[in-house]
DNA sequence: GCTGATTTTCACCGTTTTGTCATAATGTTA
DNA sequence: TAACATTATGACAAAACGGTGAAAATCAGC
């Protein structure tokens, strides 16, 4: 689960945040200062970062600078409607979003499952892919074709597995060789073809997810 | 510079959003349902899209579920803190975010310009060519006309492609049999010709982008 | 080394694509 | 405007292409 770290000085609203984060299912580690924030957060283990702005010691937009330095996490900002309140449209520090004081521990549960998700997003690039119920799991090796574990060949989940890591982009038939078979396979063009048959006979009616694309190669398509 | 679609029954709110968006340098549509939304969403041109929850005709929810079927472009919703804002977090929809009304235009605008900067990162622009209603991803090997995904034949693919990535370049029919066909083609001359009428048949009403240039060749030029 | 599974090659075949050419249309120049 | 040069277009036969099934080759476990 996820492991977020939340920076305020006011005991009450840490408090609060920890309540509702755990109920989410977070892991929660508390910070008082923007200084003790920048420790913690040196060990680079969290996946969102809760930062007020007014802190003692050191505030959170500067709290923000020196984290970044060292974390991708998405760092997500408490302001008061005040006179930082501007400062915060800047987002020249990387602030990923922020939340206006006195929020409500909804939102910000929301805005941090939401900068989460778009950190997943970015980085695992779509490890596993979901189509009405087709659910292609690639670090998994495995392949669901509505809820029945699909039986494929070696070949076949690697191909699949490319296409899929490749999703919406043209592959020629050498590229797939190169990359599915290994530079060092030096056999016919048609190879691809044939395994084309069969995974899309393995696919069923997702079938169509792999498109030909005439006189080029194949590509693999979420489907509209 | 960025085009931006806001879509609000509100006469008010979209004078509003346009006046700010546009001292921002953005392009603004409107839309006063999410009907129309989706319809001028359907040209692919956006950059970003602002959609108001409660309209009439059809909801923002599902406007976006439409829209986000035909286009990549970041959605942000508009809700009233009431019954419809706890909808907002389950982000199935794809909602890339939100802004609770009443909202400060500037907060808006600031939402725009960071939804329009993560857009930038994860996608290549460079090789996605957009005009209008006409996007042509050449990763993708994929050209969509208005909405509709268009259908050709390899060597009009080819063509299109090299034209494209050679925008308001003049090019001699040698040079794109060199490029286009290969070095080895031993051919007539006029069979560029014949194929430029077939990809300007199936560029429809965006034929004029392909300009002849008489005694020379071809050019793909940007209309203005 | 036997056996069954997997992979690769290959040729057939219906379709699609392509290059050429004759003719029409359009632009250019005197 | 006439004469010429260049490009657009439609038609069509040849060539290319991809889906497929089957056979051959290879591999893996025993």
């Amino acid at each position: 689960m996820a492991k977020i770290l939340i920076a305020d000085d006011e005991d009450k609203i840490r408090e609060v945040v920890r309540e509702y984060a755990e109920f989410e299912g977070f892991e929660v580690v508390e910070a008082k200062d923007g200084m003790e924030a920048v420790e913690k957060a040196q060990s680079n283990t969290f996946d969102a970062i809760v930062l007020d702005i007014m802190m003692p010691r050191l505030d959170g937009f500067s709290a923000c600078k020196k984290i970044k330095e060292v974390s991708d996490a998405p760092v997500i900002m408490l302001s008061a409607r005040g006179e930082e309140y501007d400062k915060l449209f800047g987002f020249e520090l990387g602030i990923d979003d922020y939340v206006v004081k006195p929020f409500s521990p909804k939102e910000l549960m929301a805005r941090i499952r939401v900068a989460l998700k778009r950190g997943q997003k970015s980085q695992n690039r779509s490890d596993i892919f979901r189509y009405e119920g087709l659910v292609i799991n690639v670090t998994a090796r495995e392949v669901v074709i509505d809820g029945v574990k699909a039986q494929m060949t070696p070949k076949e989940y690697d191909l699949l597995f490319y296409l899929v890591r490749n999703i919406n982009i043209a592959l020629s038939r050498e590229k797939l060789l190169e990359e599915v078979w290994g530079y060092d396979f030096y056999g016919d063009d048609r190879t691809v073809d044939t395994h084309i048959k069969m995974l899309r006979n393995s696919l069923g009616k997702y079938r169509n997810l792999i498109v030909t694309l005439r006189g080029m190669g194949y590509k693999f398509e979420k489907g509209n």
